[in-house]
DNA sequence: TTGAAAGCGCTAACAC
DNA sequence: GTGTTAGCGCTTTCAA
């Protein structure tokens, strides 16, 4: 089937090139009679008109880019962005846009995938998830004034559009779920402190144990990187100083902390409370259930995409923001349950 | 920060367009003299050359698509997919190559991110995972004569390249490593027969039982849908009928059946022995650490990768086939571990 | 080595 | 409503 141009449709239909475009593009400004004469000689040809002429004629590809900025390994292997992968691809279809995905998997490569991803010409505009402070990759887009989202709080907000969730608030209501229940040694894990996201959920522990007049034991504080490794092993550092609760800022990583609480032969929730953060599939089937805080993630990336298309649309400024709320989900690791006679949830 | 073209840049540097073009492209056949100056120019002004263009004239994009061709939920749910995606992210980053993801999540979607996807002039292939039987993207693909492989085993092989594992032999080495163990009544949860990869697996297992002069039950075999849920069911649909071994066709679904196990207050492997297919992370965090068949997802999809610019470089036939080698990987929900002394491993 | 010029296939402004 | 025409910005022969 040999491939067909515009041009070539229009003199077997007898018409000229724009007529051609137009029944492609905008078919109702063309007359019913030559519409389904070209309509006739497109299906019985198969012509479908050539993308890359296309962008460059109209200068728009409906194809964005999702560049995901942070270890390689991880993002595949935390379910976080499997969600919020499927959130964006979502989105992209119902807006039909297409999904380019830039992802480096070592620091050699991070340089070339970003040229890649910051070539002129081909991206409407980039969806990052960019919660490093010092992310090279932020003035690089602003100075080329390339249409961008980022999905989490940047560190340095002017002038750039995001999603976010309120990490603060929701660490806040789980720390303080945790203190009602009357727990007197609240630990938290908290993740890697260069991520905002980190930043603001380890505020929001501290503003819940401060408010509530406990103290803020430097022991009772651990850094993970995100992975399920990281939470087992800050929980194993923990144990030592004897928490009785511990929330922590993932629940990839809770899931490790679970893991390093049984082999220790202690229970949860009896011995160690848990509260996790993010609500992903696998804290229901997480053994016990874990009471954790709820994030839209996959609402997020659909946003992300939405922000970006009416950026597009109506230019870059003012720049937009959303801060979604979070939700408490009690379930089984919290103790909450033991409380149930006129807890302070009824 | 203006946009330059090639023009612009040539009138700076004072030499004509195709020069400028070379420098980009293939500095080596430029004098030095004006190389260096046009790479001066370049940097001064921050050139990028507009990749639509680019594609246009040179008729290559170095963009392949991903088409994944399954239900959408299942993707980012099962770490298979996650798996492969990295490979394939990893191997299209080695070779300067930009991914483009086609997913759809409800079959109203689907006709259209297949259009995006089977459009001319913008991607130079495809990779597409479809085992399904009646998938019909394969004569589509296969008639607009889009370079493509496939993951997977496609049910009508007729001139098309794909990478796969050899599914029969690996499921044979798991039912026979059960048969060895000495169970008596080994079930199998399969995954939906319309995949050319559960039936493929289905046969190992049966070749393994025929062979061995066990007896085949059609009541020890039940159909899941490859999520962690189907196995759930798909064994307490089994556990009536007593069986003290299961090979489940994939981890996802063995995890199900493990919780599905547990629950009904039987031991593994002491009651019930499994083995998996697939090794994913969660077989080695699964409780017990899951017995199961390796396969390189990863290096498929490097595999397919490479294939593919193999096919865009030396044209499509002869098709490509590429058959890895499954292995056996003994964890604890065998038992093998009880046989240990002097049994047929040693 | 370098430059001139002819496309690549389409969109969109404009004129009819 | 339709056709004409001028680009979109680059690659790539072909001559020089």
């Amino acid at each position: 089937m040999k491939k067909l141009t515009l041009e070539e449709v229009a003199k077997l239909a007898g018409v000229s090139r724009a007529t051609v475009s137009r029944v492609v593009n905008n078919p109702e400004r063309v007359s019913l009679k030559y519409r389904e004469r070209v309509l006739k000689v497109i299906k019985e040809t198969g012509y479908q008109p050539n993308q890359a002429a296309r962008i460059l004629a109209s200068q728009r590809s409906n194809i964005i880019g999702l560049i995901i900025s942070s270890r390689a390994d991880l993002i595949f292997t935390d379910p976080y962005f499997a969600v919020l992968i499927t959130g964006i691809s979502r989105a992209c279809n119902a807006h039909n846009y297409t999904l380019a995905l830039f992802v480096f998997h070592t620091q050699e490569e991070q340089e070339q995938v970003y040229q890649r991803a910051l070539g002129t010409g081909l991206l409407d505009g980039l969806i990052v998830t960019a919660d490093k402070i010092t992310d090279p990759l932020i003035p690089q887009i602003a100075a080329r004034e390339i249409p961008a989202v980022y999905v989490g709080r940047p560190f340095d907000k002017t002038n750039t559009s995001f999603v976010n969730v309120d990490n603060v608030a929701g660490a806040y209501m789980a720390a303080s779920h945790l203190v009602r229940l009357g727990y007197q040694r609240i630990a938290t894990i908290t993740g890697p402190m260069s991520s905002t996201t980190s930043i603001d959920r380890h505020e929001g522990y501290i503003k819940a144990l401060t408010e509530r007049a406990h103290a803020v034991e430097d022991d009772l504080i651990v850094c993970g990187d995100f992975t399920r490794d990281s939470g087992y092993t800050a929980m194993r550092q923990l144990l030592p100083h004897k928490p009785d609760a511990v929330f922590v800022a993932t629940d990839t990583m809770a899931l490790g902390a679970i893991q390093a609480i049984h082999e220790a032969n202690l229970t949860i929730p009896g011995d160690i409370a848990i509260v996790g953060f993010d609500d992903l599939p696998s804290a229901i089937i997480a053994d016990p259930p874990l009471t954790t805080i709820r994030q839209p993630v996959n609402q997020n990336g659909r946003l992300a995409v939405e922000m970006l298309i009416d950026l597009l649309e109506t230019g870059p400024d003012p720049p937009h923001h959303t801060i979604l709320p979070t939700e408490l989900i009690i379930r089984a690791t919290c103790g909450a349950i033991k409380f149930n006679s006129g807890n302070y949830l009824s």
